[in-house]
DNA sequence: AGAAGGACCAGTGGTCCGTA
DNA sequence: AGAAGGACCAGTGGTCCGTA
């Protein structure tokens, strides 16, 4: 029930219509809460009445055992709103400026850095319980937090997702304004997701130059960012830069490595 | 060749005869090259003469392939020795004070705790590859460290041998004396070195104790011994071992918790 | 076309149990 | 019997690619 009642806010609460309430705090990635407690505003009473219900379907099996709720209030043309088993996908994200909501099924990136937020909160009750009972404590958002999630009802975080934005949070928690200012440019540019996604790269590396390249030390050493695995492509570009600026340096006779932004030949892994 | 060196180094250098040089240096856990010094001392040439031929059989392929070395000084009446390509294991280890060397095909507690230094060693090469190729870097030693230490020929390192006795190295690493005074009383009292093996989670659970339970904690926090997982028997003695002082503490009235050697039950886990 | 995520895969932590 | 370690196995990190 508490499952089913995280699943469809997500999918309905958060998708569909602006949440006018507490957008500053959503906004200013401060407020761990600030999503349920919009989204809870608007939708007091949906947690007993609706539930399972409120799931939508797309799959071959149950397609005739419909149990249709009779209290269904909403105007939506979708045609898989219905009393299925399977769960759609989450709507696609799209570029939205800070505290901007999505509109037209889609899902912004207010609430793509909150599903960052909310698997740290998982990892803390993996973590409690793994402590009680004197086991293993995970350090980081495993497999066995994403299934902790999914069992707690949150469906809609899935680790590839997770993985395939976590520079974008990464950037979020590293530099909010810089992140703010990116999300804004790339929306007047008319980006999609996959050329912000990429546009949050370089300034990460140009992060990464001015902390002496060690890009695991400055996840580190963040609180919110500690918790997730430094993906791949971010550290190859760390690297990759690195050696660049380091015979750029060579090159110019300098001997400074670590700062400035070389030019390093790394257009093939962006 | 320099595995193979290695390699013979540890089963011939180490096994049949005592080292009298750095002896010292070898039983006050300080020197991690002491065993490499002490045996280079003595088998100073073997390390281009001998090599391969070395190496013991017990295979059933090559059994008619022979290539025995015309220059095996040793008077050895064990059948293995021969030029096979089966290497064979290790010589068991038995229970000595610290600074005795093992006689007779056996190998001693020193050299147990040598071949934890060894692998830290390892694992710093390998975290050097690892910045290097700015490739993920472990801060543990993984089973690519085990593997990087057979390639470098240290075959007589392995996986299980190692997580069997690490909380034997981990007591000698946090309390050496209580490690060492353990030693000579197990010795004393003719155990092998399974009954000392197990000897050795009391004094453990008893530092626990004091330093609150957090026996990840504990490990973490000492350079030498951080690089080793904690054992899942360790862990769950420490569990069952608080649980056991904290209903203690409840039956008696008192509210401390983090002190005291309670009466839990644990007698099943030793 | 752009994007979400089920599901796969190589290599991990953990240790059992056939071996000597 | 006591002990060393090859080899297995469940569950991991990582991400591809069939799906919508």
């Amino acid at each position: 029930d508490n499952a089913n009642t995280l699943d469809a806010l997500s999918q309905e609460g958060l998708s569909e219509e602006p949440v006018q309430q507490e957008n500053e705090a959503a906004g200013s990635g401060g407020g761990a809460g600030a999503w349920e407690l919009a989204v809870i505003g608007r939708y007091g009473g949906v947690k007993a009445k609706h539930g399972v219900q409120r799931r939508t379907k797309k799959g071959r099996i149950g397609s005739s055992s419909h149990a249709h709720g009779g209290d269904d209030n909403e105007s939506d043309d979708d045609p898989d709103v219905g009393g299925g088993v399977e769960r759609q996908r989450e709507h696609p994200f799209i570029v939205t400026e800070p505290g901007e909501v999505a509109r037209g099924k889609k899902n912004g990136l207010d609430y793509l850095f909150h599903l960052y937020e909310q698997c740290r909160e998982f990892l803390i009750q993996v973590q409690n319980n793994a402590k009680e009972k004197g086991e293993k404590c995970p350090t980081k958002v495993t497999n066995q937090v994403f299934r902790f999630a999914k069992a707690a009802g949150a469906s809609y975080i899935n680790k590839p997702k997770m993985r395939h934005y976590v520079h974008c949070y990464a950037l979020h928690c590293l530099d909010e304004e810089g992140s703010n200012a990116l999300r804004r440019a790339s929306k007047e540019r008319g980006e999609n997701v996959g050329a912000w996604r990429q546009a949050c790269y370089k300034p990460l590396v140009t992060i990464a130059a001015r902390q002496g390249w060690d890009i695991d030390a400055i996840f580190n050493s963040h609180p919110r960012l500690s918790i997730w695995y430094v993906p791949t492509k971010l550290r190859q570009l760390c690297h990759a830069e690195r050696s660049g600026a380091a015979l750029a340096a060579v090159a110019s006779g300098s001997t400074a490595v670590g700062g400035g932004n070389g030019a390093g030949g790394v257009g093939h892994l962006l």
